[in-house]
DNA sequence: TTGTAAGCGTTATCAC
DNA sequence: GTGATAACGCTTACAA
C-alpha cells in the first residue's frame, strides 16, 4: 500500500500539515522539521496522490489536445510540439480524436463527460463557426482554437492565414508560368472553415493574375488524406483541358497527387506542378520533394500553451488572437530543386 | 458553479445515496425515484466529478501510452489504434514521449510523478532489458510492453518477432536474387532489444543463403528517421563493394534510404532494391512504393488494451505474451509491382 | 429500497 | 513556524 502523507506524519512525528509543507515547497519551514520529514519521506517512498490534490485544488495539470486523427502528420508533428511545450510548464496531455466525427466533436466541446479531467482544452477544429457559437452555451472551460482564422473575441485563436497560405502557393504557380491551376481540398457540402479560407485564397491569387477560377477545377476532399488527395489527382487528370498545376490543401493531399500523377505516366514538376500546405517531414523525402507552404508547428505549440496557461490562471484574460507566420517553401515539385538532406 | 450530487439531492429531495445510485447505474432503484432524481440532474445540469470518482474507488479510466516519439509514423498510427481501442471500453489515453531519453523513459516507468493519474501504462520501451528487470523494484502498475520480443514472464507482452520479421524481409531480397544485402538499424553501443533482434534475423537468412554477413554492411541508425536512413545510405554507397539491397528495420529509414538512392543517381529496386519494417501508409504512396514487412497495429492495439484491462481487474493475472502477426508486403522497391491505389 | 455517515489523500483555514 | 481540523465530491458499509 502507497504511503499517505499522514503515514509520513506519523513517522516524522510531525503534522500533516508540516508534511504538506515540505511536498510543496513552502517557504517557512524551519530546517531540522524539512530535515526531518524528508527522511521520512524517504523512508516511506511517499509521492503525493494527483488526484488528492486535484480534488483539492480544482487543477489536474492535464491539457486535452483534440484533433480529427493522431496519425495525420500534421497533426502528429503538431501534437509532439505541444506535448514538449506542455511538459515544459508542468502539463501533461491527453489526446482525443474526433475521426471527422461532428457529434463527437461536440461532445468533446461541451465536455460531455470529462467533467473536470482537464484544465484545459486545445482543440483543432473542423466544426463549423455556427457550431461553434452554440458550444458557449455549455460550461465553460478554458479553451484554445487552433488552426483557424475567423476570430469572434470569444476563444483565444492560434490562427493561420489560411486564405494567405492558399494564395501564396498559389501565386507561386503562377509566377512559375503555369496557367491551368487546379486546387484540391474543397469542401463545398460542409461549413468548414479551413477549406473555404484556402479556396478564397485561391481564387484571390488567380483573379489577381487576371484569370478566372474554373468550377471543375476545385476538387473536394474529404479527408485530406493520400488516398484523397491521389483519387482526385487522377480525376483531373482525365479532364480534357489537364491542369498543368495543383494547390493541393494539405501535404498529404499532394503526396497521393505525385503518386497519382506517376501513375499516370506524366511528370512533376514538368507536366503537372504539385504544391501543399504544412511542411510535414515527408515532403522532404519524397520523389520529387514537395513544394509547400510551412507552417510553423513550434510556434503553434508554444503559443497555444501560452494562451491555454494565460486562461487557466485568469479565466476572465481577454481573448485574443495570435497569427502563426508562414513561409513558402520551393523543392523539387515546382521548381525542380533538390532538397537539402546531406548532414 | 458546478452542482453536486448533494446539490442534486437537496433538489429531488432524497439522499446522496440516491443519486449516486442512480448515476452509476444502480439496479434496485424505484422508478418514481429515478424520475424524480433524473430530473433534477437535468435540472442542474449536473455531471459526475470524475476526480472526486477517482480518489474514491482508485480507478482514473486513463491509460498511458509510452513512446519514443509521437510523430514517428509507425507510433502515431499505433496510437491512433490505441486511442480507438481504449475508447472502446471507457478509456482515456494519455501520451506520453520518451525523446530516446533513458533517463526520461526509467522515470515514466517508475511511475516518478504520476502516482495513480494512470489506471495502466502501454510502454513502447527502447529501454534494455537489463534496465527493465531493475524497474520491477518500483511500485506496481499494471504495464503491458508493445513490441519487444524477449519475455521473461514478469510483463505481459504485446510482442513482434523481430527476428522472424527481419529475416522474411532479408528472405525475400535473396529471393529476387541480390547478393549484396546491407543492413540499416543496428544499435551495436546499446543493450536494446529491436535492433538486436532485427540484425540476428538478418544474419540467420544470410547464413541460410550461404553467406556471410560483412560487418561494414551493418549500419547504425539511432533515431530511425528518414535522415539516420538517408545518411547511412549515402555511406553504403560510397562503398566500394556496393550493395544491391538494403534491409531498413524501420520503413522510415527506408524512406531515407529510397531518397538517397535517386539522389545518388541510382535507381531502386534496379540498383539498390529496398525493404522496411512496419507498413506505414507513407511507404504505399512513395516512389517507388515500398515493400516491407506489415506488422498488424490494430492487433497490437486490441490485444495491448485487452491485457492492460485484465490486469487492471485482477493484477494477479499470469503475465502472457502474445505475438502479432506480421506478412511480407512486395511492392515496387524490391520487385517493381504497381501498388493498388484506385479506389 | 433508501438514508446516514465514514472515508479516499490532499490543501487551506484557523488557531496557538 | 506548526498543529488540529474542515472541506473537495464521490462511493459504500451499515442502518433503518
Amino acid at each position: 500500500m502507497a504511503a499517505t502523507l499522514r503515514d509520513v506524519a506519523l513517522r516524522a512525528k510531525v503534522s500533516v500539515r508540516t508534511v504538506s509543507n515540505v511536498v510543496s515547497g513552502y517557504e517557512h519551514v524551519s530546517a531540522q522539521m524539512r530535515a526531518r520529514v524528508e527522511r521520512a519521506i524517504e523512508e516511506l517512498d511517499y509521492r503525493p496522490n494527483p488526484v488528492a490534490r486535484t480534488l483539492r485544488t480544482g487543477r489536474t495539470g492535464v491539457l486535452a489536445l483534440v484533433v480529427p486523427e493522431i496519425d495525420v502528420p500534421y497533426f502528429a508533428e503538431l501534437a509532439r510540439e505541444v506535448i514538449t511545450a506542455a511538459a515544459d510548464v508542468g502539463y501533461r496531455v491527453m489526446i482525443d480524436q474526433t475521426g471527422h466525427d461532428h457529434d463527437r466533436e461536440r461532445e468533446l466541446l461541451t465536455g460531455g463527460d470529462r467533467g473536470m479531467l482537464f484544465d484545459g482544452v486545445l482543440f483543432s477544429p473542423l466544426v463549423t463557426r455556427a457550431e461553434l457559437l452554440a458550444m458557449q452555451e455549455s460550461r465553460s472551460m478554458p479553451l484554445v482554437l487552433l488552426g483557424e482564422h475567423e476570430f469572434d473575441g470569444r476563444y483565444d485563436h492560434v490562427a493561420i492565414d489560411n486564405v494567405q497560405a492558399a494564395h501564396d502557393a498559389t501565386a507561386h504557380l503562377l509566377a512559375i508560368g503555369r496557367t491551368r491551376i487546379a486546387a484540391i481540398g474543397a469542401q463545398p457540402q460542409e461549413d468548414y472553415a479551413t477549406p473555404q479560407q484556402r479556396t478564397a485564397g485561391y481564387e484571390r491569387a488567380l483573379r489577381a493574375a487576371g484569370m478566372t477560377p474554373a468550377e471543375d477545377y476545385l476538387r473536394p476532399a474529404v479527408h485530406y488524406s493520400r488516398a484523397d488527395g491521389y483519387q482526385a489527382t487522377r480525376e483531373l487528370l482525365e479532364r480534357a483541358e489537364r491542369p498543368d498545376a495543383i494547390v493541393c490543401y494539405s501535404d498529404l493531399l499532394a503526396m497521393g497527387a505525385l503518386r497519382a500523377i506517376y501513375d499516370a505516366g506524366l511528370r512533376a514538376p514538368e507536366d503537372v506542378a504539385v504544391i501543399g500546405v504544412d511542411d510535414i517531414e515527408e515532403g522532404r523525402y519524397s520523389r520529387p520533394s514537395l513544394s509547400t507552404v510551412s507552417l510553423d508547428t513550434p510556434f503553434i505549440a508554444r503559443e497555444a500553451i501560452a494562451r491555454i496557461t494565460a486562461r487557466i490562471a485568469d479565466p476572465e484574460t481577454p481573448a485574443v488572437q495570435v497569427t502563426a507566420p508562414h513561409t513558402l517553401v520551393v523543392r523539387e515539385s515546382t521548381e525542380g530543386r533538390s532538397p537539402d538532406l546531406g548532414r
